[in-house]
DNA sequence: TCAAATATAGGCAAATTTGCTTACAAATAA
DNA sequence: TTATTTGTAAGCAAATTTGCCTATATTTGA
């Protein structure tokens, strides 16, 4: 199968998701619970080694009380 | 295992793209053949049915020529 | 009306994401 | 230095997405 992952542009989102977190001043851990996802989940988001979903952006965009689209804003 | 499934938002993010797509004047199939996707898919997406990947949105970003925040501006 | 174009639906296998866990590395603070 | 916090890494099972395919419904145009 072939399967679409567009490395560069996961790799960006997640840099943007680490830039947005960093500015609120949140820990991953912080994020992780008050988004009620595995903190693992968040590494691997921002360091960009999994294409994550819609649902993730939105989960996380709301818990950094940011617009979704803030976080494709690369 | 708890999925993370934001039914309202994936099917806000669907209506959005095909909104874009009718905006531009293209079918499903000419967007399917211009992402290289199966024409089902595009059709789960607009439909909101799958809770699709960044890379999709970025691919179909690209080829309907907006940014891929402007499929998420919902 | 009839044909053609467009969109929806669903099944199956393969690939991936996610939750869960444990372990370790790296940075920070005392 | 030492302890604490923070972030990275990796493996496994379950759930989901995706590609591929076929079939059907719906809309559009002649």
């Amino acid at each position: 199968m072939r399967y679409l992952r567009d490395e560069k542009f996961i790799k960006l989102v997640g840099k943007r998701v680490r830039q947005v977190r960093l500015m609120k001043n949140i820990s991953q851990a912080q994020l992780a619970a008050d988004c009620d996802v595995e903190i693992s989940q968040i590494s691997r988001i921002e360091r960009g080694v999994i294409n994550t979903s819609l649902s993730q952006i939105n989960n996380i965009a709301r818990n950094l009380k940011v617009h979704p689209k803030d976080l494709l804003d690369v």
